[in-house]
DNA sequence: ATTTTGACACTCT
DNA sequence: CAGAGTGCCAAAA
């Protein structure tokens, strides 16, 4: 049992994080408004760096506003590519259309 | 307690 | 659209 959870912050984050669905993003910024957080999108991403110690959340479906994916995670472009994400050539997401909003 | 760093956001160029 | 600069908060050294 891991008492890592015990970061408040953390849980907020992986549960948001745990109800993105299939085939949508959703940017830092957005999350870290829903934890109280939105001056703060930073702390989302350390959180989610961790996130895989803390449980296996869909971690791939967070990107920064500018729909580019995370550094030293390229495997978050395949696992994107098979929920049916199409990314630009640069490697961006089109958040016009693959943005999650509550 | 102070400084540095971090899977970022926003504005201007 | 991309790059540079600035701002925000929290954890680690």
């Amino acid at each position: 049992m891991s008492d890592v959870l015990n970061d408040e912050l953390a849980y907020q984050i992986l549960e948001i994080v745990n109800e993105i669905p299939e085939g949508k993003v959703v940017t830092y910024g957005q999350i870290a408004g829903m934890i109280g957080r939105k001056n703060n999108s930073r702390l989302v991403g350390k959180v989610l760096s961790k996130a895989e110690y803390y449980g296996d959340y869909p971690c791939h479906r967070v990107v920064n506003h500018n729909g580019r994916l995370a550094p030293g995670f390229e495997m978050q472009e395949a696992l994107l590519k098979s929920e049916g994400v199409i990314l630009k050539d640069n490697g961006h997401v089109d958040l016009k259309k693959y943005q999650w909003n509550i």
